[in-house]
RNA sequence: GCCUGAGUGGCGGAAUUGGUUUACGCGCACGACUCAAAAUCGUGUGGAGAAAUCCAUGUGGGUUCGACUCCCACCUCAGGCACCA
């Protein structure tokens, strides 16, 4: 008896595969066309995680479940290979980025051979390479003309030694990841996409697509769209100023303009551009200034986490609330209300500046208890001691609106202070400026006299410069490139300067997906012809890209459908995320904690086979997998039975494996179809216990085997070969499966009394009710239940269940 | 603080979407084979109880003939975040 080698086996199959060109697909070939995408990764220099693993097991196995079903699928791969942890490895080590990721690169690619995973790598897109971000180039310049990018300055996490950016991930303590330098906040230009622009698109287009409920929902509210009102606050006693005598006025956004008799302070984010204004003259003027500067140290997280709320009051100052001002009956300079600068309010949002309603808003509450200020309930539904009422309701204390609910209230009030309805948006414009070197360069130059202008197709690719130095040295890295400034002056005239920035890596990966069917097209990023086959049909990845990847891929696509580039509104028709895979504790895996499993380690000990089985077995895709390797173990001798069985071939199958067969064939399809792969596994391991009982035919067998071909590809094709087939399993069609023999001859239902399970019986197929009934009736053990009790009504499920209710 | 999920045996999980809770796998126990061990194969395996039976899907209510599934309130855990007014 030959023994299972997994090692030689999926060595063998894997050489012969890639020879015998078993991956190609023909892309104009005319068969229904299904394009399965992955998440391409991140080519790491830790290689290929687990949740690589897993996510592309999963797309692999439906990949080769849609192409036994005779569809032409397209499932390609790539690398999203810009980044800053390229860049920081440079700085440590001098290697050039580009060398290390390439190197990344062919590790990712040999990993993922390994696990048999069946891409095309002559077709990848890889982000770095100029072919490719070309396109990138003149996708930002078709977004420039179209007036769909712009420039402002914008604060950000800044540190000065690195002169860059940093995302708040990267701020360890209040100090830079890399140099430990003290963080601040700064206003520094950058170039942003007009997302929000498409704000209400993306909101409403959700509606067309087959995702998880979950991450609509999540899109829905990071866009926020919230429908609100504009209103003017003025000044009184403004008299510090002493130039700016002209009256000064406080534009809010409130979404409860029903509750502005209630407005009993205001607060300006520190960063407000009227507080620079304000401050003069202030008595407290030092104070001010003091919060002012420590807020600039504070990232927006901090902001977010900080328990206690801070605050500082601008003293002598007040606002007037134009409700109470224009009221009549309310107690003198009763519409004077105390001016705050605090941290809790964003600048970046609505107007960055609150009226605040402390008895029905919590965070006011909170601040407004801290403070002293007055709390003054407007809407009646109750202020309890502790908190705020946040609801809608009936209007008290509001002069002549008292009575009236909310909802009109809104409107009313609004109109009364000559005030706007508008529809706010949490959701801000995509900066899109990062000041590093390992991105793709921005193609702008600037004029002598600073204008900006984008470089033509015809200069593109625009070269990312060579000849520059990473370690950070007070300057951004591409400034230090002589040969960039020289070109952009012999292109442009003298006195041109390039931008200095690249792009943020979420630009290149928001169109990969659009260059994949043409990778090689030189003369547009896509034929008409090759945009057949978008858009994507089955998206699978992971959920923590539901806020930026996938909504700023929808974005790329709405903005290129605008432009014309597109005749389709969404990405990815179906998205489907993988569960995160833990430690066999449940613990996140993290080089820090040493607890991270490598796929090399699984694929070497157990073979690529097992390796994907048990990775689709221990839990539903969606779920968190917990990779406990004591677990693998059954689905390695699954596998073992699987290839001993070939000696136990009879003439004929017997009608219980048939029985089991057709109805493992019906349930496996039907399963990866859903992405049900844990269920589909377990279907196969019963119908192997069923087979070690009876007896298999050859033919029956090689039906089996057809099904386990796309979970376990190795082993099928070499028990498949050693059957006597000589061409590749993985070219066969999905077997049919048979109703009639799928069928059960008969059930075993359960019978209730109250509900309660008091006997079993079996039933023949096509038992009529009245034959169940009598069954039922004439069963012991349920006489015995019923006892002296009257039936009141008995409920029957066919081939389920039979309740007596007594 | 806000948003989104998830809580079922010793463990990973299943449950035809309102119809027999614990499929499949791991582990464990016993048995067979073996000088022995490993591997393999059988049998058993939610808890309590001698049994009849009772109790079990995070907790407490509710709807229903019937609830892991639907509704309300709460607890715990995980993930995400840009305090969203």
């Amino acid at each position: 008896m030959r023994k299972y080698n997994h090692k030689k086996i999926e060595e063998k199959w894997q050489k012969k595969w890639e020879d015998d060109h078993v991956v190609k697909i023909d892309k104009d070939d005319t068969k229904k066309k299904f394009y399965m995408l992955d998440m391409f990764p991140y080519p790491s220099g830790e290689g290929l995680h687990m949740g690589h693993t897993e996510s592309y097991t999963a797309s692999d196995v439906f990949t080769r479940f849609k192409t036994m079903q005779g569809f032409n699928v397209l499932h390609p791969q790539g690398f999203d290979a810009f980044g800053l942890p390229a860049e920081n490895y440079a700085i440590k080590t001098g290697i050039d980025p580009k060398t290390s990721t390439a190197q990344n690169i062919s590790n990712f690619i040999v990993q993922m051979k390994s696990l048999g995973l069946r891409y095309d790598f002559d077709e990848k897109v890889v982000t770095y390479e100029p072919e490719y971000y070309k396109w990138t180039q003149w996708l930002f310049g078709k977004f420039f003309d179209n007036n769909l990018v712009y420039k402002k300055t914008s604060k950000i996490n800044w540190c000065e030694s690195c002169q860059t950016g940093i995302a708040n991930e990267q701020v360890i303590g209040g100090e830079c990841e890399r140099c430990g330098t003290q963080i601040v906040q700064k206003e520094i230009p950058g170039w942003f996409f007009k997302i929000t622009d498409f704000a209400d698109a993306l909101i409403n287009d959700l509606d067309t697509v087959d995702w998880p409920e979950h991450t609509k929902k999540n899109q829905r509210n990071w866009i926020g769209k919230s429908e609100g009102a504009l209103i003017k606050f003025s000044i009184s006693n403004f008299q510090f100023s002493k130039e700016k005598t002209e009256e000064k006025q406080i534009k809010v956004f409130t979404t409860r303009p029903d509750t502005l008799f209630g407005a009993t302070y205001m607060v300006l984010a520190p960063e407000h551009p009227l507080v620079q204004d304000l401050v003069i003259g202030l008595p407290n003027k030092v104070e001010v200034e003091k919060y002012i500067l420590d807020s600039r140290k504070k990232t927006e997280m901090d902001r977010i986490e900080g328990k206690e709320k801070t605050g500082v009051k601008l003293e002598g100052i007040f606002a007037i609330n134009p409700a109470i001002a224009r009221s009549e009956g309310f107690r003198a300079n009763s519409e004077e209300i105390p001016i705050f600068i605090a941290d809790y309010v964003l600048s970046g949002y609505g107007t960055g500046a609150i009226m605040a309603v402390p008895a029905h808003d919590e965070r006011d509450f909170e601040f407004a208890t801290k403070f002293g200020v007055e709390i003054k309930e407007v809407i009646s539904g109750g202020i309890i001691k502790e908190r705020a009422y946040s609801g809608d309701g009936i209007l008290v204390n509001s002069g002549q609106f008292d009575g009236m609910d909310s909802e009109e209230a809104k409107k009313k009030i609004t109109e009364f202070v000559g005030g706007e309805l508008t529809t706010n948006y949490r959701l801000r414009d995509w900066s899109m400026s990062r000041q590093r070197y390992w991105g793709c360069p921005i193609p702008i130059v600037y004029s002598p006299e600073g204008e900006a202008k984008c470089i033509p197709e015809e200069h593109l690719p625009w070269l990312l410069p060579t000849d520059v130095d990473f370690v950070p040295s007070g300057k951004s890295p591409l400034e230090k490139s002589v040969e960039f400034r020289e070109r952009t002056e012999k292109i442009f005239g003298e006195g041109w300067t390039p931008e200095f920035d690249t792009m943020d890596t979420f630009v290149d990966s928001s169109w990969y997906f659009l260059r994949y069917p043409d990778v090689h097209n030189e003369k547009e990023f896509c034929s008409e012809k090759r945009k057949e086959w978008l858009p994507v049909d089955l998206y699978i990845g992971g959920a923590e890209h539901t806020y930026m990847h996938l909504l700023f891929s929808r974005f790329f696509v709405k903005a290129m459908n605008k432009i014309g580039l597109l005749d389709f509104n969404e990405p990815f028709l179906k998205l489907r995320h993988q569960g995160m895979v833990l430690d066999g504790e449940g613990k996140k895996m993290s080089k820090s904690k040493g607890n991270v499993t490598n796929p090399d380690e699984m694929v070497e000990r157990f073979g690529a086979d097992s390796t994907r089985t048990y990775m689709l077995f221990a839990a539903p895709l969606e779920d968190e997998v917990m990779w406990n390797e004591d677990n693998i173990v059954g689905v390695y001798r699954f596998l073992e039975k699987v290839f001993y069985q070939v000696d136990k071939l009879e003439k004929e199958s017997s009608k219980e494996v048939q029985n089991s067969l057709h109805k493992t064939i019906r349930k496996v399809g039907n399963d990866i179809d859903e992405l049900k792969y844990n269920t589909a596994v377990s279907e196969m391991m019963k119908f192997m216990n069923v087979v070690k009982n009876y007896q298999i035919s050859q033919e029956d067998f090689e039906k089996f085997l057809k099904i386990l071909a796309p979970f376990a590809p190795h082993i099928a094709e070499e028990i498949w070969e050693s059957l006597g087939n000589k061409s590749s399993i993985h070219l066969e069609k999905w077997p049919e499966y048979d109703v009639k023999l799928a069928k059960d001859d008969t059930y075993v239902i359960a019978v209730q009394v109250n509900g309660k399970v008091r006997a079993e019986i079996e039933i023949g197929d096509g038992a009529s009710e009245e034959d169940v009934k009598e069954m039922v009736f004439s069963d012991l053990q349920i006489k015995k239940w019923i006892g002296e009790h009257e039936v009141k009504k008995s409920i029957y499920i066919k081939n389920k269940i039979f309740n007596i209710v007594v």
